[in-house]
DNA sequence: TACAGATGCAAGTAAGTGCTTACATGTGAA
DNA sequence: TTCACATGTAAGCACTTACTTGCATCTGTA
């Protein structure tokens, strides 16, 4: 059996469909529910093509999760040049913008909420390295505020980053289930926004 | 027929051994990569009962579903008569009660997130019903939270409560999927009502 | 021109899947 | 006993899937 993968630079271009049509129909159809068959198809490939880049489904599935940690590329939404002004027009910048990515890719991290029980190691490694970087300069963002006297102390900024993603995350995935009832993503991301900086600023003291 | 079957026949309890199963599997392997064998098999059942029982497979994951939520049943979360104190505390209850219940059903939780752009119906219902009885109790709290003056006007309860259980749920899926750094599901709980307690508080004039 | 790598095409294999059919067994009630 | 009913057993069907093999075709380069 040959298993020496092309590569030479013609045959990139039909592995960069190839990743991108099984992106695309793994997220559709979920990993086990998506076929060779209709990856090539969709890449417009001969599916025995697809067996001689990725050796077997499995490696097709591996080169993808490689590929959508790099594709991310969503650093800019925390970019601290940004950061300045009151932090609640911040947030609502960032949460803004965050929840669009969240909604932008949701087929996608449906199919990796669901498949992360099954494979722990893949999407532990996906979420850790696409969020590492906006997660760090959304908390150096905040420990800054909280030197300029905007923030309170006695809460861990990285714990509360977290759970300020996580609203989002959690809102989309009910929003985009239409659980959502009488409001729209606009208004539950500005509620998040509202009650978190609330949340965070200082106590007033009379 | 005969109205009054009071004794729970031999059949019923078959019935009941395969919903059991069905749901361990389709939690464990996801709907799709489940096999009507492997459910039966579980069940320590033939396979030819399972399609006596259900005409087929997705008449089995349509009373799965059906039995899933009756089988929640996580009123007592939000009950009323607990209600006493001061918010922040009735919060963290809340919350732990919360956190716990969908850490408990995390496989399951996961299937029905990665599967719910696939079965949009059945998702919807099922989180709707579920999760109806306890969100409207938990806001008719907030709201009288908030005409105990414990709670400031300008926020939409319905809203800032899916905001909360949707910060719990996002930041469950992050932790069991061993993606939070250095603290512990307890921390994190602890933190969402921390923030969200303060962010609800009324504005102290100076 | 000659050659090598990349792809297409046709066909096939082994395994698994949902689901069915035919028949035998056990059990409780009339 | 007799009989209906729930279940088990064995076998199989029609289909899909991941993956393979052999050979033809194209294209860029030396």
């Amino acid at each position: 059996m040959n298993l020496t993968p092309p590569k030479k630079s013609e045959s990139t271009v039909t592995r960069d469909r190839l990743l991108a049509a099984a992106m695309k129909v793994f997220a559709r159809d979920g990993l086990h529910r998506a076929t060779t068959r209709g990856i090539a198809e969709e890449a417009g490939v001969n599916e025995v093509t697809l067996f001689r880049h990725f050796q077997n489904k499995e490696g097709l599935l591996a080169a993808v999760m490689t590929q959508a940690v790099a594709a991310q590329a969503v650093d800019h939404l925390a970019d601290e040049a940004q950061w300045t002004g009151n932090l609640k027009q911040n947030l609502l910048r960032f949460g803004r913008g965050f929840y669009a990515m969240l909604e932008r890719d949701e087929a996608f991290i449906r199919t990796m909420v669901g498949e992360a029980g099954r494979h722990p190691e893949h999407a532990q490694r996906i979420i850790l390295e696409a969020t590492r970087p906006v997660k760090a300069r959304f908390v150096a963002n905040l420990e800054t505020a909280r030197k300029a006297g905007k923030v309170r102390r006695g809460i861990d900024l990285a714990v509360a980053a977290d759970a300020f993603t996580g609203m989002l995350f959690g809102g989309m995935l009910r929003n985009t289930a239409g659980c959502s009832e009488n409001y729209s993503a606009e208004t539950y991301v500005a509620t998040c926004v509202e009650v978190f900086a609330a949340g965070l600023a200082p106590v007033v003291r009379a």
